[in-house]
DNA sequence: TTTATTACATACCAATCGGTATATTTGTAT
DNA sequence: ATACAAATATACCGATTGGTATGTAATAAA
């Protein structure tokens, strides 16, 4: 009644934007019923809890990215056009207006302790299935020759993902683009000179 | 009387620690009573208000880092160790029991929002002087011939901070060093590849 | 030894926190 | 049209927040 899914979907959209920029914690429920227009019983009619609603605003947040990031990298038509896709992708972060606050996993990432097991899973979740899209990249760009065999791919995915994250904070920092550029630089020279084939 | 210093520094101490692991907003004064022993009267009297402790216990962090690493920097006797030296300084955050809770740069810069002008310009200059703590490792080893004379400082600078900080993410976050020990890896190799004379 | 000053403790404040119990409204099925 | 159930609003709860006014104790200067 009064469309409660069209509701639940406000709230979270809401509330996603307030945690990656003002942080979980620090974002309260009157935060989120001024940004929504809609009152604390509203919002628990939909959601158990606060520590409810903060996972589902991260999984909606880290879903919306995953869903056009694989559509993104399976229209690309190469691995090296795979990978490069990732990186613009998180290369965005620093001025997308659709997900403001920068990077949902490095957010989350250095705001949670080890007192919020539930939500700390769902960011080391999120961190694998970023892996794991390079991993598959590198594989099946070997398949195809287009990646040298020595490449080890769980290092590879290493590097871009520390060094994308890095730069999105430094230049979060800074209110720069400076520094995620010097890092799409390098990244994208490194891929060509000792990644691809 | 009482040795009020020693109180002040006691009190930045346990409320680095604590701003350093839980966060600056969501550590409360009784977080910090309770770590110190001392009451609020003892700590508004050496400090202003919350947001000056949390300036002050950040500066109080970052000071000793910077203390120790320009030391270890200038023990070193050659461009290539002086780099090396700050990759494992970075690398030592994921098991230093000295600086618990990571990186207090990356963990501010984070965790600040637009809000915060004077907090954020702490963040904003220390990371210029890591910054430039690289820049004059490699002007000095170009001097002597150690470094690539074609080498652009600002973006290897660039390069190294993202990684590494991106890597502390990672690696706190899974609870692993794996992340951070393949940023290092790569960070040398590359190094010794590309910077290096 | 007295006095003044400073360091710290105690006790309070209004505001806000997350959460809940209850009232009211709305849409749906009968 | 009526009754029922679900969605949203209102009003409240105890606990906690940062902050302050005041009291007390300790040290240094006289």
């Amino acid at each position: 009644m009064r469309k409660p899914e069209f509701t639940k979907e406000k709230i979270i959209k809401a509330s996603s934007s307030l945690f990656n920029t003002k942080g979980y914690k620090t974002t309260s429920l009157s935060d989120i019923t001024a940004a929504t227009g809609y009152t604390k019983g509203a919002i628990y009619s939909h959601f158990e809890n606060k520590d409810n609603l903060e996972i589902e605003a991260f999984e909606s947040m880290i879903k919306s990215v995953l869903i056009t990031l694989k559509l993104k990298i399976k229209t690309a038509k190469n691995a090296k056009e795979k990978l490069f896709t990732f990186l613009s992708h998180f290369e965005n972060y620093t001025n997308n207006q659709d997900v403001i606050g920068g990077c949902p996993l490095l957010n989350l990432a250095i705001e949670v302790d080890d007192t919020n097991f539930e939500i700390k899973k769902r960011a080391q979740n999120a961190l694998c299935i970023f892996k794991e899209s390079i991993i598959t990249i590198l594989k099946n760009g070997k398949k195809f020759g287009e990646i040298k065999t020595t490449v080890n791919e769980e290092l590879v995915a290493s590097i871009l993902i520390a060094s994308l994250e890095g730069g999105i904070m430094m230049s979060k920092l800074t209110h720069t683009d400076q520094d995620i550029k010097n890092v799409m630089l390098h990244l994208k020279s490194w891929i060509e000179k000792d990644i691809l084939q």
